[in-house]
DNA sequence: TGGCACCATCTGTGATCACGAATCCGCAGC
DNA sequence: GCTGCGGATTCGTGATCACAGATGGTGCCA
């Protein structure tokens, strides 16, 4: 929760593993459901079974991975109430950092976001579901990083890592054609200085996807 | 994170020392700085360094407590920044986890929210610190349960935990002489129905302190 | 043919240990 | 008296191991 926003430069063993499962799983890499065993965690990334118990650990308390009465691990499949309110956490904290980020929001970071935004109209046309993901959190996590506010982004974060898995099957099920109509608006909004347009671009595109999903 | 919604039956060794250092950090019983090792926790609750270990590298990834770079462990001295920004954290989550708990708000949560000041009373008049916060905090979470939104209490009970410490400094510095006036204007508000009065009065009891101490 | 019990295997848990690094305390030199 | 230095101590890290419980597959019985 805390290590994406701050790099760090330890590179412990267990955090190698955490950080390499955290992506994997934000990314969309591993589908709903899908368990994980220590001992196979460990072979993988060269570790012991001690590191890769604290990186799962660590991740099963962020919610992104859950583990049952018995200890197995796996990634959650989370109910479609618990999508509605992970979405609405989204909306609610996303938007309070696009707020936050646009008085500070000059054209480098406008250009940077568009140049995203094309990056994403690219994995699209490949359907590459994986690709999508990473590059849409980019550009959100590309504009939040404006808003000088760790803790909330760090927040924000733990809802993507934990809507990861869902995500990907959520790019399966929607025939996506092109790059999100919404981040056209987010950036036509900054470009404006209009808060309340801002605000209601992100909780949209926030919110639209994962609504088709749950509903 | 997580635990906190859901008790879970497990009993794990692990489990012992992170709640009890997870309450023991949220009521401010650790002031803030304060010092942990490995080995002094597996001993003050019998257990060897492992799962204290995994207790306390959970707390570090949720913000509770803060590991330097060379491992050392210690209760975190946020910056005024960070102190600030965890309390619009704290109203821009609470005041929609009462805002989602208003319509489902009936005469016998109100009793119950009005026993619990009653308790505050008796504390504040005791000058018992911990004992002021643990109340408080019983207070809203009592309230936001009836919100239906685990997710989302997780995450004002995240932002709690990183604000133990400093609570405790707060309350020190406070002169506080009876209980809460913004609990009174709360259940008020929960009585009358009002959901822009609820919201106001979530939102000043949430900042106020906590911006007197930063500012 | 379907269901059930049993056993080999796999899984997480926690204790212990060796290792390297950081910290702390006291002592000598200025 | 104060600062800088060196060694003893303490610290976190990660590997290994024994153990208990769960799991899954196989063969037997109805």
């Amino acid at each position: 929760m805390q290590a994406a926003v701050k790099p760090e430069i330890a590179v412990s063993a267990h955090d190698r593993v955490y950080r390499g499962l955290r992506t994997r799983i934000m990314h969309g890499q591993i589908g709903p459901g899908e368990a994980l065993t220590l001992r196979g965690l460990g072979r993988e990334f060269g570790v012991s079974m001690t590191p890769a118990r604290e990186a799962v650990n660590r991740l099963v308390a962020e919610g992104a991975l859950q583990m049952s009465s018995s200890g197995r691990v796996s990634t959650p499949e989370p109910s479609n109430e618990r999508i509605e309110e992970l979405a609405e956490l989204r909306a609610l904290l996303e938007v309070e950092l696009a707020s936050r980020a646009l008085p500070r929001a000059h054209i480098a970071l406008i250009d940077r976001l568009q140049t995203i935004n094309g990056a994403i109209a690219d994995v699209v046309s490949n359907r590459d579901a994986v690709g999508y993901i990473r590059t849409n959190l980019e550009f959100h996590r590309t504009l939040y990083l404006r808003a000088q506010a760790p803790a909330m982004l760090a927040m924000a974060e733990t809802v993507w890592l934990q809507l990861g898995p869902t995500m990907r099957a959520l790019y399966g099920r929607l025939r996506r054609t092109e790059a999100p109509q919404y981040h056209r608006l987010i950036i036509a909004a900054l470009k404006a200085g209009d808060e309340p347009g801002l605000r209601l671009a992100v909780r949209t595109d926030v919110t639209q996807g994962l609504r088709m999903l749950a509903g």
